[in-house]
DNA sequence: ACAAGCAATTCATCATGATAGATTCAAGAG
DNA sequence: CTCTTGAATCTATCATGATGAATTGCTTGT
């Protein structure tokens, strides 16, 4: 590792940047040139200390501006120390979550989004799916092949129907389409807790959302992206329509790590 | 602020979490209850310890988490102290990036992804953009209203063009579609800085993508949304085959915070 | 009035020591 | 021989107090 350990400020762009951060970029620098991978070992809190001559609370902040992207994990005892980690998909969800807590997104805005990629997904998934997988989607969508009886079984069903989405995106060979979609999949889900949403039940709605999924399943079996794109697309549609009676909520929470 | 000063490791779903960790989820859900601003002051370093009654390493060690999440920004001085802050957009998409640092995405990902989301918002931009916005626009394609002479300048051209791209995000009522978009480019335009993607400049191409943007421009102008639509889809399209003539090259790099 | 300089306030960093959790491995019970 | 148990040890975690640095705002001199 280089020499770091000037006293002086050690600008950049004019802006003075706190000790701290600057060995957490070291350190994330670090990491590219070498090309470490997840679970790798990081050195350990007294070899940065004597590393970049810098005192433990200096190292230890640092290691938490890293912990905090999800970069490093710190793990006590022996063998233990900080390693290169995997930044999680919830985790990705949370922070993203944070940068629009202050900006106000309408359920409309996600459907917007939702109805120009969910489509996609389905038709780029198309004959790419295990049998285990198939199962799977099958397995989720009995958890509302009755319809519900009242609101807080139509919320449950909701729910059930998002994960569905959810794990349709973590299927996706494109990893950015499929976070993407998985990320709104967790928005909706994290609003139906926070906002009564679901008022009366609908059976036509619900016969129609069973159908739909039930036709994609088998579009996506059979490997025909166009049947599939289109089912996904009227699903999306009819679910906006239906979210259009709703009130207008917008996100005013920190999503949880 | 809630009793926490509890000795015990106070676990939540079975994992035990860190002191540091705790504050800062506490910090969190007090700035969502009290329904906290950008700019507003949280308490100082003295009061979360008597607060918390733990030590000034370990709330230090929490206002980084915080502040690796842009949630809070602090200050020296008279009037110092830490405060609330709005995560911008250039952060978020560090953050972001850091998600996508191990797996791998490749150019097509990203245009299967902007080919499904750009049309749209350039359909719902149409009639609602401002004199000074569309002429910034305007502004933005002078940068490459002359064909590029060499290789450099190709680049210099396209990184150019994602700017134009990135100002139409910004522009959006959407914030998810907006932030979506002007994520994908921002990777791009990382991308012509690492890797050499533009070989041999191409003057029909080069004319062909200009004209789509003054069209576009042009169709905004006029608020014809359908016109707009297919025009950037085409463009999309455009671009989608000049890429695939390049490497299929994948993000290997943290993004600049 | 204006500006240079002083003083107060607040975070930033350092230094050191004690504590607690996790892992390993060997000894003992079954 | 296998499984439990517990001590040893390695590592991060937490605490305390002192010193440094930056910024604001007032004060004072012109």
């Amino acid at each position: 590792m280089t020499g770091l350990q000037g006293p002086g400020p050690l600008t950049r762009d004019g802006t003075r940047r706190s000790r701290p951060v600057r060995v957490a970029e070291a350190i994330k620098d670090w990491v590219v040139e070498r090309g470490l991978q997840p679970g790798d070992r990081l050195p350990g809190e007294a070899e940065l200390i004597a590393e970049f001559g810098m005192s433990k609370g200096t190292i230890r902040e640092a290691m938490r501006l890293l912990q905090a992207q999800g970069l490093v994990v710190t793990k006590t005892g022996p063998g233990g120390g900080s390693f290169v980690g995997e930044v999680g998909k919830d985790r990705a969800h949370a922070l993203l979550g944070n940068y629009f807590y202050f900006r106000n997104i309408s359920i409309d805005d996600i459907y917007q989004v939702r109805i120009a990629l969910e489509p996609e997904l389905a038709a780029s998934l198309a004959g790419r799916l295990t049998p285990e997988q198939l199962a799977e989607l099958g397995r989720i969508m009995t958890t509302y092949a009755e319809p519900a009886e009242d609101a807080e079984g139509e919320r449950a069903q909701h729910v059930a129907s998002l994960v569905f989405h959810a794990r349709l995106a973590e299927f996706a060979d494109n990893a950015l389409l499929g976070f993407f979609i998985g990320f709104m999949a967790q928005i909706l889900a994290d609003l139906t807790v926070y906002k009564r949403l679901y008022s009366k039940p609908n059976h036509e709605l619900w016969r129609q959302g069973r159908d739909h999924q039930a036709g994609l399943v088998e579009a996506l079996r059979n490997g025909d992206a166009e049947a599939a794109r289109a089912i996904m697309r009227e699903h999306m549609e009819m679910a906006r329509r239906l979210m259009e009676d709703q009130e207008a909520v917008v996100m005013k929470r920190f999503m949880a790590e």
